[in-house]
DNA sequence: AATATTAATCGTAATATTGCAATGAAACAA
DNA sequence: TTGTTTCATTGCAATATTACGATTAATATT
């Protein structure tokens, strides 16, 4: 069966805290440059895209609308169904809870941490 | 042949931004649990780590250090070899490069941009 | 109603990731 | 030297990801 939602692939998840897995799992779906074009464009224009993300990045329609359900699925961004048309943003109040989670992780003072190497 | 280093997948990478690259590369490194849990481990004692992370995280020996290599092949981590033992840390220098990328990319203003949806 | 538009879903091929047992290599200890 | 410790590498099985053609579904237009 086609995998719809980026998982762990293999990976032991009950070995490791939820804080590791969640933050794996919004890295994970920063993991893809398409994703990240995504994103980027629905920031940059500043509301809703209504379907010109396939015009605007190169890829078949069918994977733009795989990316963007992986992102929709995380809560990152808003699906809207508009006549025929279905126009995306960002969710603003999940991005800022994500935000916080990778900044926790990012922002470890790094001072005298390779002193011995 | 087994893939040593973490690559696009069959992503189309030239059809994007060096930066939308960088931050996808970046951002791969961190989806995966046991690569977090590494980091962290690193930064919490503050020191070189000679050894212990096969006991400290619960995965085999060849696995942690496969691991290991993704998160120096990428610059985060140096290794020095100590004998029998290799000490592992944070490369503070690329690690400030790498997050400065990221708050950029994670940073950028929601306000306003889900008022359409 | 018939056709067009838009986007989701299905099915599948190509490739990547994860994990580990087995093995190898390098330094140390007896 | 022989054995031990520590870590890297190889090889492989199980599974996930990416991409897209074909199709479906829903709405809009004529």
């Amino acid at each position: 069966m086609k995998q719809l939602i980026l998982k762990m692939g293999l990976a032991k998840t009950e070995i490791f805290t939820e804080d590791q897995n969640q933050i794996a799992l919004f890295a994970k779906v920063f993991g893809h440059p398409a994703r990240v074009a995504i994103l980027q464009h629905l920031f940059k224009i500043d509301t809703c895209v209504c379907g010109d993300l396939v015009t605007e990045i190169k890829l078949a329609q069918p994977t733009i609308s795989q990316h963007l359900k992986e992102l929709k699925l995380l809560g990152l961004i808003k699906g809207n169904v508009e006549g025929t048309r279905v126009c995306y943003c960002i969710d603003s109040e999940n991005w800022t809870t994500m935000k916080e989670v990778m900044f926790q992780f990012l922002n470890q003072d790094t001072t005298k941490k390779d002193m011995c190497c």
